[in-house]
DNA sequence: GTCTATATGTTGATAGAC
DNA sequence: GTCTATCAACATATAGAC
């Protein structure tokens, strides 16, 4: 149970909530206990308002899904617009959009954590689903571009790299928090330096 | 709607399931829809019962999922225990229990993804979150005696290179098929070789 | 824009015959 | 061990007053 921002439930005026407001606090619940299991009446009780003021503000609790990951599929795939993953070797854009992505998903946690878990059920998840093939066939491009390129080892399959190395990015959601131990720079650091430099220290090197 | 090995529906005497054959097809559907959106009456049509019948093998729902994630946790659990996890340097036990992990998860993959996918909202979810942190514990350990063994590089968080690598692991489970592109080695080959050896080529290495 | 009251279907689970 | 029939609770969604 929240209040919406700058109204208090207590006053002589009904509170108000914008599309934003609601979204924020029913995004929560959703990941709180997984969509399925959310009901109306959940979402009622977090607002602080009735199922039928939630039903004037969306036409139903798969609404309210779409525009959660509507959010998400957004945030990332502008992140494939900027001039460092459009410009410069394919080396360079690929750790780019790997730090640009786990930046994102911190920015937008709980929206991406949201499209993350979708499984299909609704119109809703099968079309974030599908942009989510998309955003990878994205970054395979990428991959196989730095392969061309010379700058990564050609010995091992460009959609398997792909998958594993933004298994790894995705599974920051699992775990992050904006007040936890490893700020968003310390882990983007961390993932590009395991994946892209290695994990094992050279012995031979004398490091 | 499958039949149940050794038995046909369509004989005179009825089938028989037992609770392999019964988990084997909830986890499937489990899987397909997310346990919460699965009804009682889906697991009834996809085993061909009636839903009192599925009650006659199991107390409820819940059990069902008890039983199936308690197969991934044992499983998963019985790798820390095998000889090349146990014995030998931390970093050779960890590449050990990378390598096993990808291999339990390809073996037990519908049970494993249920696992993965527990978000805590019943008592077998909250015990089965409790077992995955109990696990995460042993690898971060494992980790950190790398580092201490001097072949793992101290400038990491032995906790975020635990969460980061084997978030990676667990991303396999989204995606692989035990018919698919990708067998199961060149799987875990891909990954000790992008997280231990690095995915950047050492150019000046000439290799 | 928010409320109370309610419609209508689906859910997990049970009773009891065979 | 499987079935038919059924329940009480809860689900999403709507009607209509203020």
């Amino acid at each position: 149970m929240i209040d919406p921002p700058g109204a208090a439930r207590r006053s002589g005026r009904p509170a108000r909530y914008g599309i934003d407001e609601l979204l924020q606090v029913v995004v929560q619940e959703f990941n709180a206990r997984g969509y399925d299991a959310t009901s109306m009446e959940d979402l009622a009780r977090a607002t602080g308002l009735t199922k039928s003021s939630i039903y004037h503000h969306v036409a139903g609790k798969e609404e309210l899904l779409r525009l959660a990951v509507a959010r998400a599929v957004d945030a990332l795939f502008a992140v494939l617009d900027e001039p460092g993953s459009t410009s410069g070797r394919a080396v360079a854009r690929l750790e780019h959009v790997v730090r640009r992505s786990v930046a994102v998903l911190a920015e937008q946690l709980p929206y991406v954590t949201l499209l993350l878990r979708v499984r299909g059920n609704t119109g809703a998840e099968r079309w974030a689903l599908e942009r989510r093939r998309e955003f990878d066939k994205r970054l395979s491009a990428l991959v196989q571009a730095a392969i061309d390129e010379g700058d990564v080892r050609g010995d091992l399959d460009p959609r398997l790299v792909t998958r594993l190395l933004f298994g790894a990015v995705n599974s920051v959601a699992e775990w992050f928090r904006p007040d936890g131990a490893h700020p968003v720079h310390e882990i983007a650091d961390a993932l590009v330096a395991t994946t892209f430099s290695g994990l094992v220290r050279e012995r031979s090197d004398g490091g």
